[in-house]
RNA sequence: GGCCCCAUCGUCUAGCGGCCUAGGACAUCACCCUUUCAAGGUGAAGAUCACGGGUUCGAAUCCCGUUGGGGUCACCA
């Protein structure tokens, strides 16, 4: 009978969630809920350099807009708090102590500068061992200029540390490799290696589901948990992400803060589909997975052993497919933010004009930026009209009566539906004897400024009749002078 | 550079010895639809399964080597 799985997310709170780190979390989550098991979230915070109170409440916050929920963690009432690493810093002192009881640790006081200086005679990366058999006399001496030391395990000089990954299988590492790295800083707050090994120990962790990058940390960990006599959890390194240009992702080139992602108008759903399928596939051919559904088909055994690039393309193709299949009042709630960022004020319109709105534009936008963006002519004047259009529509000598024209029939029109509309234009084009067209686009570039917009009887019905009659009016204004310069 | 990991269409991937003259998705292209732009539908192109050796009756799938890519070498996590 195995046991009930536990697994945890473990961020510091020294900058804004990557979608790297936010991934980890995410296949954490999915692996603790596909088994029924708990999903701990605990914050390594001993970087005291860089962490701040504000980077966790933006992690935190992300946490949840995701919907990444943990049973134990901050906020929480878990049977293994506190889930800080500061505040737990007896309990790292206690191990240490531990250790050093037995003869697996000891006392080191070189200084960074001098490490940084052996480092660079020696041209070696890792630790001489130079204060493993210390006299007491040198101690005292260094004790007296003032020295304060930090401890450093005792790595075997021989042999190799193997441990089994759930992923890639076997992995060894020879133990000559391994310098006495540090376990506790001069100012007792333990290192990531040996407070995570504490911490996965005491919270009962069964699977390390963490980053590539981790890896070759692991024999590390393998090594204070052989000294320590814990049962080590399984290990699984899942691939870590890249750019397109195959480099680790960073900033720089592109967003890689998921906050970023939300203000560019990315949806959540669509986040969660995107980021599960870097690095892991269902057992059949479905892309669009929902937060059930990858719940539901998660698997460790989907999980690649290869990096996975980030494929922008591919995560805006999900977001628009998401646009189009949420409810409506979803988009519609997740939307006005965006009207507001544009400028634009969401209160003007009420919500059967947002249904109407998302209906006509939903599938030929990716992002809800984009989506608020091609509304803003709804909302605000336009700048000016499309140059191109304007040469191309706004020639022809009956433009201007005709616009003229329409506005005074749109202005008359009682039932303003996107029928009675289609009629207006059909009838008036007949009348005209041009084809409807001639007067669709001119139509268009007076409403939207652009050449591109949705069928234009949606757009007319859209903009409202005293909107529309203003830009057709506008329009019709605006030819006769570009009319009269040229 | 040392150590570790990895290697299927441009990208994400399916494949876990015969079902593969390699399947799906994004992107690309064409056609249909059409008042423009999309969406949608249909179809096309795109991978000598990195390369070279083995093992086997048979290999994308197993083994070895080469090359390439990535990760990591802190009193950061």
């Amino acid at each position: 009978m195995e046991h009930e799985v536990r697994v945890r997310f473990a961020p510091s709170p020294t900058g804004l969630l990557h979608v790297g780190s936010f991934r980890t979390a995410l296949f954490n989550w999915l692996f603790a809920r596909k088994n029924n098991g708990k999903f701990i979230l605990r914050i390594e915070d001993t970087d005291q350099k860089r962490s701040t109170k504000e980077f966790l409440e933006s992690q935190l916050e992300d946490m949840k807009w995701m919907g990444l929920d943990w049973d134990e963690g901050p906020e929480t009432v878990g049977c293994h708090s506190p889930y800080f690493q500061m505040q737990r810093l007896e309990t790292y002192k206690k191990y240490a102590d531990k250790l050093m009881s037995m003869d697996k640790v000891y006392l080191c006081y070189c200084t960074p500068d001098e490490l940084k200086q052996a480092r660079e005679e020696t041209k070696s990366a890792g630790y001489s061992g130079k204060c493993r058999n210390l006299t007491p006399q040198q101690v005292e001496k260094l004790k007296d200029e003032g020295r304060k030391p930090c401890i450093r395990f005792i790595s075997p000089p021989r042999g190799e540390t193997v441990f089994c990954d759930q992923i890639k299988g076997e992995v060894s590492f020879e133990n000559n490799l391994l310098d006495d790295f540090v376990i506790m800083k001069s100012n007792g707050v333990p290192t990531y290696n040996f407070a995570a090994v504490v911490d996965d120990h005491l919270m009962e962790i069964t699977h390390v589901i963490r980053g590539d990058e981790h890896l070759s940390n692991t024999p590390r960990q393998v090594l204070l948990y052989q000294a320590m006599e814990f049962e080590p959890p399984r290990f699984v390194h899942i691939p870590i992400i890249l750019n397109e240009d195959r480099t680790k992702l960073s900033k720089r080139k592109g967003a890689v803060h998921l906050l970023e992602f939300e203000q560019k108008g990315f949806l959540k759903e669509a986040m969660l589909n995107f980021m599960s399928l870097l690095g892991w596939a269902p057992k059949d051919d479905r892309e669009i997975l929902s937060k059930n559904e990858l719940i539901e088909s998660f698997s460790l055994d989907g999980i690649t052993k290869h990096p996975a690039v980030f494929d922008y393309k591919k995560l805006e193709w999900i977001n628009g497919q998401y646009i189009t299949s949420l409810p409506t009042k979803t988009i519609v709630e997740r939307l006005k933010p965006f009207i507001e960022e544009a400028g634009a004020d969401p209160g003007e319109k009420d919500f059967t004009w947002y249904v109407e709105a998302i209906s006509v534009y939903g599938n030929r936008v990716k992002t809800l930026v984009e989506l608020a963006d091609s509304l803003l002519c709804f909302f605000r004047d336009i700048d000016e009209y499309d140059p191109k259009g304007v040469k191309k529509h706004f020639k022809h000598d009956y433009i201007i009566s005709a616009l003229y024209e329409l506005e005074k029939r749109t202005s008359e029109d009682e039932e303003f539906s996107v029928e009675s509309l289609e009629k207006i234009i059909r009838d008036y084009s007949e009348e005209l004897g041009v084809s409807a067209g001639k007067l669709i686009q001119p139509v268009r570039l007076a409403i939207t400024g652009t050449t591109a917009s949705p069928p234009i009887f949606d757009v007319m019905k859209l903009a409202g009749k005293e909107l529309l009659v203003d830009r057709l009016h506008k329009a019709a204004k605006f030819v006769e002078s570009w009319k009269a310069d040229s």
